[in-house]
DNA sequence: TGTACATCAGTGAACGCGCGTTCACTGATGTAC
DNA sequence: TGTACATCAGTGAACGCGCGTTCACTGATGTAC
């Protein structure tokens, strides 16, 4: 076996991957605003300064696993969409996947529900930015759903934001029950539940004229 | 008029106070994590050893925060629960009576909202706990609405989880509207038609047997 | 293929600063007699 | 009412430490010829 030689370009890569990776680890336990440059550096196993040559500040290495996380979020829509729309398991299948992509995906998760919160401005901003096209992507979903013709599609938009914050706090439940099984299943139970229970409300509903 | 004099006790009851409202102040813009000792000293005009007289530490205070916050929530949730309980109306008061405690107790509601997320571990399972109180709280209100006679203790629970959440994610999305009243009314239309949503769905629901 | 120069990720010393916590203290308020 | 002592909220000096950022540097990789 002979060693591939590593260019420069695929060193700087490399680094800046463990900067990322170093970031979620420590945000497992803290958060964005109360973690220093120096905490990321000494776990990467570089020196201080050398951060900069990858990212301006910490808000901007937050903004970059903001877009990473939402990346493979987009990967688990996808997944859903994928395959037949039947109405009967369409949820069951939904809360399966996304309860699947917060184990997969677990560092992306808590750090998204810990920096929704209480992340720098910007962060927060970009976060909620992302969520919102969620939304209207749901929104364009539900519209193609038999029985929603008659609906106003601001009542559609109004039904996705539930939809969607539903899902976001069974998500962060679910973070919360890491380690408890029992508590994760009656959290999965729940969603569905509830995911039932909007869904009849939708079929039963009547837009204002 | 003749100076009133003040009792030991109540000048530290004052400082006390003091410490609290420091606090409160500064988690408008940041989060416990990352709000120093010294910071609270300088905001309330105390040395920083002073602040050991009358909490061990910056968790001990954000628990006391979390008391006193959920006590003024308690005031809101006898407002809504006081008067007349016909079905018609009463989505319409709780969402009023909601937006207007966000603004009384803007502070409060935004400790809430980043600490919830991000506090300290304590502080979270505190602000857990008391929000599993309220839902377990309006699940006994809600059977005794009419049409609920045949739900299960399971699905009620359900069904307050998923009400005590979209008004959770109702309250932050009010706090982040500030100053855009033009966005509030719009969120507060939201919560409206949302409850409505959920309570067609619920007239319509059959609990498994 | 070999040489001379450019690029640039990572180094290491240094800076002034704010941090939590310790300790012995002060002096006004409270209490016992 | 007056005196002697106890209490204790707030003081101020001091500590060692980690912080973000600056700067001139090194030496391996890349490029031009």
């Amino acid at each position: 076996m002979v060693a591939e030689p590593i260019s420069r370009v695929q060193r700087k890569e490399r680094t800046r991957r463990a900067i990322l990776d170093a970031a979620l680890e420590l945000s497992d336990e803290s958060t964005l605003a109360a973690i220093s440059l120096r905490q990321v550096a000494k776990q990467v196993g570089i020196v201080p300064t050398a951060f900069y040559r990858h990212f301006d500040s910490i808000e901007a290495l937050g903004l970059a696993l903001v877009d990473e996380a939402f990346a493979s979020l987009r990967t688990m829509i996808r997944e859903i969409r994928r395959g037949d729309p039947a109405l009967a398991d369409i949820v069951d299948r939904s809360v399966g996947v996304l309860v699947d992509h917060v184990h997969e995906q677990r560092a992306h998760f808590l750090f998204i529900a810990r920096e929704r919160a209480a992340g720098p401005p910007g962060v927060r901003d970009a976060i909620r930015h992302q969520i919102e096209l969620f939304e209207r992507e749901l929104a364009t979903d539900l519209a193609r759903l038999p029985g929603t013709d008659s609906w106003s599609a601001e009542d559609l938009r109004v039904l996705s934001n539930l939809i969607v914050t539903a899902m976001v706090a069974t998500a962060e439940s679910i973070l919360s029950a890491a380690g408890r099984p029992d508590v994760e299943k009656q959290l999965v139970e729940q969603a569905r539940t509830q995911l039932r229970m909007v869904l009849v409300g939708a079929l039963n509903w009547q837009s204002k004229p």
